[in-house]
DNA sequence: AACTATTTATAAGA
DNA sequence: TTCTTATAAATAGTT
C-alpha cells in the first residue's frame, strides 16, 4: 500500500522498521476505532513495540485510563525515584504505588516455578494437557483467578478494556520508558 | 473504501452492520498481524460485536488458545450439561472446570458494591480521585491483584497475551454462544 | 513531518 | 454467505 509492495517479513533497517510501527500502529488504532463506531463493537488493543514499549487502544474508556497512566509514568521515571514535584499530592500518590508495583514485581521469583508450569500449559495446544491431573488442576486455580479478575472489575461484559488498561499500566510501571 | 464514502457513525440497517462488522474485524486482525510480523511487534486484541459475541486476536500464541477454548466452549454448550460425548477425558474436564466457572460467577454478587467503586474510580478520569483516601487503597488493591495476574503468567512482558486470552476464555464460557 | 504513487481495504452489488 | 469490482483509504518510499 505504498510506492513499492513489501514482503510480509520483520523489515530489517531498524530506522524503517521504526517508522512502519508508528505509521502503522496509528493505522491499526484507526481502524480499531472505526469498527467500534461503526458497529458499536467494544475494541482492546495492546501491542508492544520491538523497543518494548506498550501502547494500548481501546473503546470505550480505555486510552483514556492508558494515556493518563502513561503520562504519569512518564513524570515519574527510574524506578519512581524522580522528583517531589508541583503537583504534590499526586505526584505522592504516584511515587506510593509505583513503590507497590516494584515489591510486587521483585516478589515475582517466589512463583517462578508454578508459573513455568502454568506457561507450559497454555502454550501447548494439544489434548495432552487435559490428561495430566495435577496440571488439571492447575488449570483451574488459574480460571479461578481470572474469574477474581472479572469480578472485581464489576461483571462479565465490557470490563475486559479495564482489565487489559490496568495490565498495560502494570507493564508501563516496570518498563524503561 | 469501498464504492461510497460512509459517514463515520453506527450503521443502521442491522444486516449491514453485521456484514460491515465482519469484514472489519477480519481487516482489523490482518492489520494487527501485519504489525507484528513486520515490526517484530507483540499484538493483543479483543474485540465485542454489537451482539456481544467475543473474538480475539494475538501474536505471538494467543490465536491458539482462544481458538482451542472457543471449540471446547461450543462443544459444551447450554451451561455445561451437555452430552458426555466420545472423547470422555477431555469432555469431562471441560465439565468440571465449566462447573467451576459458574459457581465462581454466581458468586460474583457479593463483590458487587466494591465492584462498583471500582469501575467508578477507573471510569472517572480527573484528578479527583487521587484525593481519595479511600479510593486510592482500592486502587493500590487492584493493582495488587492485577500483578498477581501478571505473576501467575510467568512474567511481564510478553504475557498479556495469554492473560487476554484467558479472559476471553472466562467470557466466552459465560457468554451465549 | 509532508507528500504521492501504489497497494490494500472495503461498500455495494451480484 | 462468498465473490466481484469500483472506489476510498492506508502506506512505502521519497523530499
Amino acid at each position: 500500500m505504498g510506492r513499492r509492495k513489501i514482503k510480509m517479513e520483520q523489515v530489517q533497517d531498524t530506522n524503517t522498521k521504526q517508522v512502519t510501527f508508528s505509521k502503522r500502529r496509528l493505522g491499526l488504532f484507526k481502524k480499531a476505532s472505526e469498527l467500534a463506531t461503526l458497529c458499536n463493537a467494544e475494541v482492546g488493543i495492546v501491542v508492544f513495540s520491538p523497543g518494548n514499549k506498550p501502547y494500548s487502544f481501546g473503546k470505550p474508556n480505555f486510552d483514556l485510563i492508558a494515556e493518563r497512566f502513561k503520562n504519569d509514568s512518564e513524570e515519574e521515571e527510574d524506578s519512581c525515584e524522580t522528583s517531589g514535584n508541583s503537583r504534590g499530592n499526586r505526584a505522592r500518590q504516584e511515587k506510593k504505588i509505583c513503590k507497590r508495583l516494584n515489591s510486587i514485581i521483585e516478589d515475582a521469583e517466589e512463583e517462578k516455578k508454578r508459573s513455568e508450569k502454568l506457561q507450559n500449559l497454555l502454550e501447548s495446544a494439544g489434548e495432552e494437557r487435559f490428561n495430566k491431573p495435577i496440571e488439571e488442576l492447575t488449570l483451574e486455580e488459574l480460571i479461578e483467578y481470572e474469574a477474581k479478575m472479572v469480578k472485581m472489575h464489576g461483571g462479565i461484559q465490557g470490563n475486559i478494556n479495564q482489565m487489559q488498561a490496568s495490565s498495560s499500566l502494570m507493564i508501563l510501571s516496570k518498563s524503561d520508558n
